[in-house]
DNA sequence: TCTGGTTATGGAAGCGTTTCCAAGCACCCC
DNA sequence: GGGGTGCTTGGAAACGCTTCCATAACCAGA
């Protein structure tokens, strides 16, 4: 026996069989008789046999790996903070079942290539991370029979793919609804990258409450971002410089609502005493700010386990059929907005009128 | 043919032996005539055919995989940057080289279980990130031949394990004698965690280097932390009621000169002109924070691709003898630190002397 | 003694590749 | 015309495991 002790060490040196040590070890020793078990088993004790995992895979058909696939657009990890959230639930739920990850980090968008890494035979099914609009790893259809389950991206239903997200339409919503409940008028919106699903359900969320409730939107105050930090910072740079102010700000990320809280400190402006602002992920870079962001929490943890759920019951069951969960935010009320009742009563509230700067105390 | 197609209906379409589809399509297509070759590339085209990766792991012994694995302690990847900077690197490295990257977490101590998981066939090598002491990762010896790489943890030699982290020594000394010619004598300290050897590195090293200079220890400023901003939180606490106070506080790492910095806005101590803080590591927390962090950069990033570097070279050419690489962190100075000089003159700097509250302008 | 039903074990055919080696063939030179 | 020399191609044995199915032994009942 030279290298790795195999099946066939431990059945010579128990005086067996292959197919009796295998089933053994795979816990049929029902089959035996109590002696054979005993003896198996110290053979394979003594010998440090461990199963070849890759042997096992071709033979079972069957590999026990799951992909998580990353957009290429985003393939690093670095500053993804929605990645880690959701690896770690999928991590949490395929631990205890003896599933293992596959990381793959495309950096072409040639379909063909990023399917050709993906479906190879290596794992059983894939999580996609939030692929854009027109990402490669959505032609899924195209390449690939694997089972397949999006996290991060809402789809239109005609990709037939199952998906896991947060329910961006009706947390932007809530939140949108509460701040006119604080009596603004005057709402500014920083949009998100305009390649994301999420950043267009929430800017037409957005638009929606505001005509519902007869609030002007004032197209001046919506700035193109990207979901990046820079991108709230040269929105308030854009905005800040106008005549007119929103009273608030609502940003359709964390990420860009705190670029936002940076530039004006810098320009010594009061938040939430000049202008309030929201976010929206509750991101953890939020929490650790100097300023308590109000916005909506998601758990992203639970998205990433639910889709590992989700992904090894079409495995186990074989059925694909496109499943769509969504799952509901929560209001984080914290300390970036301000009441804007000090200047507009509540009477005001169902004929929206604006009232620009009025929040400023 | 059912299912996905094999290297038997490629020759079967192209009329030739699974041994001539195996050569062309593995690029030695030299050996055979042109036509013979057009043929195998169109019937693999027209079939859709994609080598199946674990069939050829099996028949190659190597699986083109190398392993990813975190210390059971800090498994999960939410707030993990050091494991993301280090991930990318290591992306960075392996992708071009068409490796793949199996992510293993490990939740039990149990080294035996954490080793079956490890090395089971079906990884060529891995990568360890950041074993504590006592770490079920460190056992390597004892359950696995495999080519391992340490990062983030500066071992001692004893452990003859290839390791490539940053010289948290001398980096330590140069941002402790930077404090010190900044006119600091009355220094505080925050340790990191105590099971990482980074955390006695660092500390050792800060107490060296005030030795050398002369400076005393004050043991009552040198406070337990656990690399988490809470524990920096708590250390301002604890120091900040003291009577007599440090002139600056040196944390072990960002996220603790964070939780202090979050301390000391909290209870409105000026930061640096009531005491001046520094961190360790430039974490991207800390340059998204409001006061820019004195502290120490190093290229996480690099850490990553340098070992999988090692690590392809440790399985490419068979050479498992441990190898030591640190790379040197770069002093970044922002505005977390004043000068003591406003009321220390230079003149003191061989013969230090506690000027407690001194720094105060 | 024969049949049939247990119970315990092993044979052997896969799984889809890779790779070593041999075989077939044409050609050329002496 | 025999024997080398290239050039093309294919056979077949791995790789380490799973699993279907056969076999052998034993015992009970007829």
């Amino acid at each position: 026996m030279r290298g790795k002790p195999t099946l066939r060490d431990v059945a010579e040196r128990a005086g067996c069989s292959i197919t009796t040590v295998s089933n053994i070890l795979q816990g049929r020793s029902h089959l035996y008789r109590e002696d054979m078990v005993h003896q198996v088993m110290r053979a394979a004790q003594e010998l440090g046999y461990r199963p070849n995992s890759i042997a096992r895979s071709l033979a079972r058909r069957r590999t026990a790996t799951i992909g998580v696939a990353l957009d290429p657009q985003h393939a690093r990890l670095t500053h993804n903070l929605y990645a880690h959230d959701v690896l770690d639930g999928i991590l949490a739920f395929l631990e205890p079942r003896d599933y293992d990850i596959r990381l793959i980090t495309p950096r072409t968008s040639d379909p063909a290539a990023v399917w050709r890494r993906i479906d190879n035979g290596s794992i059983d099914g894939v999580v996609l991370i939030a692929p854009v609009m027109g990402s490669p790893l959505l032609e899924w259809r195209h390449y690939s029979s694997l089972p397949a389950v999006v996290v991060g991206s809402t789809l239109p239903e005609e990709y037939r793919l199952s998906h896991i997200d947060i329910d961006n339409t009706s947390a932007m919503t809530m939140l949108v609804e509460w701040v006119i409940q604080q009596g603004h008028r005057a709402i500014g919106y920083i949009k998100g990258h305009p390649l994301h699903w999420s950043a267009h359900q929430r800017e037409q969320a957005f638009r929606r409450v505001l005509e519902r409730y007869g609030v002007p939107i004032r197209e001046e105050w919506v700035l193109q971002g990207d979901y990046g930090p820079e991108s709230g910072a040269r929105a308030a740079e854009q905005l800040l410089r106008q005549s007119e102010l929103p009273t608030v700000v609502m940003a359709a990320n964390d990420d860009m609502a705190i670029g936002f809280l940076q530039q004006c400190r810098t320009l010594e402006i009061a938040v939430p005493d000049q202008i309030s602002v929201t976010g929206f992920d509750d991101s953890s870079w939020a929490e650790r700010m100097g300023i308590p962001l109000t916005t909506i929490r998601h758990d992203r943890y639970q998205v990433g386990y639910l889709a590992a759920q989700q992904l090894l019951h079409q495995i186990e069951t074989g059925d694909t059929r496109p499943q769509r969960v969504l799952i509901n935010g929560a209001l984080v009320v914290r300390h970036s907005v301000a009441s804007a009742y000090a200047l507009a009563s509540p009477a005001t509230l169902q004929h929206a009128f604006s009232t620009e700067g009025g929040s400023k105390q």
